[in-house]
DNA sequence: CAGGATCCCTAATGATACTG
DNA sequence: CAGTATCATTAGGGATCCTG
């Protein structure tokens, strides 16, 4: 089993902080990217190539990078067909699936209290 | 008016990041301290020493760095009453709470989906 | 196509000491 | 009490180049 300690980056008080129900959660889901590539996952699944074109400004490392925590964290599955060229799909998990509630209400929350917010509906 | 250009110090792309609902509400909420400083807040005012005990591990400047943050973004409310010793009192504003629900599902979800979650009721 | 490997910089966080 | 100031550390993120 890997723990969240051996595949975190953080220091010491994580492992403390990490037993509060809703700091866990902001672990699982925080950062820049993660709630956003959730969001995107919604409906269907996904390839690499298609959520980059989705999130123009991220760089493809951050997106690999992100997807293999998430993938760590059991919140999204890597589906692979072993084909040349490769063909990679990722979707929400049952465990992923079950966040939905909360990033949509995000997404609501953002849509009403976001200044800046026009017709962007990610 | 402050816009969150000036108050973060995010690099150029977080303007667009910003636009998007989901990425607004994360960069509001995000990181290691402000969902459980808002958490904490959700049944009344509370002191700046009060939360330093209820998180333990943060250190000072963590603490009135976010609480800045906060009171910047308009989430919480800092009542300072100008006497010696200083009392001072944070609590949700308006806005803050209309966030309550979404904090309340992230702490269920992580109460459900931690492993780590024992007693710790945050 | 879907990444991996490297290098590098800055923002974020921490430790410690000090103060109106 | 409720913070600041300063210094040191680290992790997040980006640019670029490479590959099965």
């Amino acid at each position: 089993m890997i723990t969240k300690k051996e595949s975190s980056t953080n220091s010491l008080n994580s492992k403390v902080i990490i037993e509060c129900p809703v700091s866990y959660t902001i672990e699982m889901i925080g950062g820049r990217w993660k709630t956003i590539i959730l969001y995107q996952l919604r409906y269907e699944p996904l390839r690499f190539g298609q959520l980059k074109k989705m999130l123009p400004l991220i760089t493809e490392k951050m997106l690999a990078q992100q997807l293999k925590q998430l993938e760590i964290d059991r919140l999204v599955v890597r589906d692979a067909k072993e084909i040349i060229p490769p063909h990679v799909e990722y979707y929400l998990s049952e465990s992923g699936k079950t966040l939905l509630p909360i990033l949509t209400s995000m997404a609501e929350w953002g849509q009403i209290h976001n200044p800046f917010t026009k017709d962007c509906k990610v």
